[in-house]
DNA sequence: CCTATTACGGACCCGCAATATCCATAATAA
DNA sequence: TTATTATGGATATTGCGGGTCCGTAATAGG
């Protein structure tokens, strides 16, 4: 129940790409080494945040990255989402236990008749675990690149700025 | 990003313990033909929770498990915790590098003077992550055991007890 | 006391995904 | 044309989740 490293390199780099002037690419060169981390490596990282539509390249010199979409439209979510894939937290690995025949089927006993709609006897249990999930996704969303550019630069406040 | 299979097993072994009636010992080996998992590997999740203070446990003939308390206190957080560990969702993997030292620095000015309790230096990025954490923490914190099992009992309603 | 039953804990194995590196190729600016 | 840069595939390495086995201890019942 972690978060791996990649997610963790890849919302420093983010925010490198945002404190930068825009249409002005970045490297994996300078990414990696203001980040610690190798460059074969971290240019996986961009390749999957790529695809996913939050990051721009350009191939060749004078190339690099540079942030596909404004900083406030970037939410922790999708990257988080671009990095670690997704499949969500619980996965009910016993469908055919007979715990589950019995949890599964007094739930579906009420809402036989009405709803038929997507109907694969999950019980409670996973509704509570789905239910933490959106409630964290929810959180996430609601938390942008831009947020914490926001604050780290309201704390300064009068020197530090790059451009 | 995800459970572990061995949390699913816990909290569905819980639910078998706390629909059995008080005070009477329920044993691996029943616990694992019902979820379908072996004795062996079911042994080492009881363990975990029981030293968690989560469920009580006696060796010997007729021995077996029972809830070390009643149903409404046992949250799904505790038991994820006994099972996951309690290692933070997200740990900071380079606070080393140029990028860290950026953001903690101006993260550090404005509080320069008043706080020095535990000042490790945490940027805005850790904040969040450690922000969805706790968000996260209080939703699981809000539903017990015996929260699903009410729900249960009320869906069905009629049949299908077994005290 | 003896025995069957049960939990306990350590040692072990396996497979896979996260981590990380290297290289060959394509694209692009100068 | 050349130097630079991203891209994608191939390939180690490592740790950990998932799973089994077995010897030991504790307990109830005879
Ligand atoms: S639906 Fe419920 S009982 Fe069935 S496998 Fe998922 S968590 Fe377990
Ligand atoms: S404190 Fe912030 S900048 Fe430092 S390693 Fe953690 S997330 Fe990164």
């Amino acid at each position: 129940m972690q978060f791996s490293k990649s997610t963790d390199y890849a919302l420093h780099a983010l925010i490198h790409l945002a404190q930068a002037e825009s249409h002005k690419n970045i490297g994996v060169r300078e990414l990696s080494t203001i980040l610690s981390v190798s460059e074969s490596y971290l240019s996986k990282i961009m390749a999957k945040m790529r695809k996913d539509g939050i990051v721009r390249a350009v191939p060749g010199v004078k190339g690099g990255y540079e942030l596909a979409k404004s900083a406030e439209n970037i939410t922790f979510l999708e990257v988080i989402q671009a990095i670690e894939g997704r499949q969500q937290m619980f996965e009910c690995s016993n469908l055919n236990s007979k715990q589950h025949q019995l949890l599964a089927e007094l739930n579906r006993t009420e809402r036989s008749t009405k709803t038929k709609t997507t109907d694969r006897g999950e019980c409670l249990v996973k509704k509570v675990m789905d239910g933490a999930e959106q409630h964290l996704h929810q959180y996430l969303r609601e938390h942008t690149i831009q947020s914490v550019l926001d604050q780290a630069i309201k704390h300064c406040g009068h020197s530090t700025n790059k451009k």
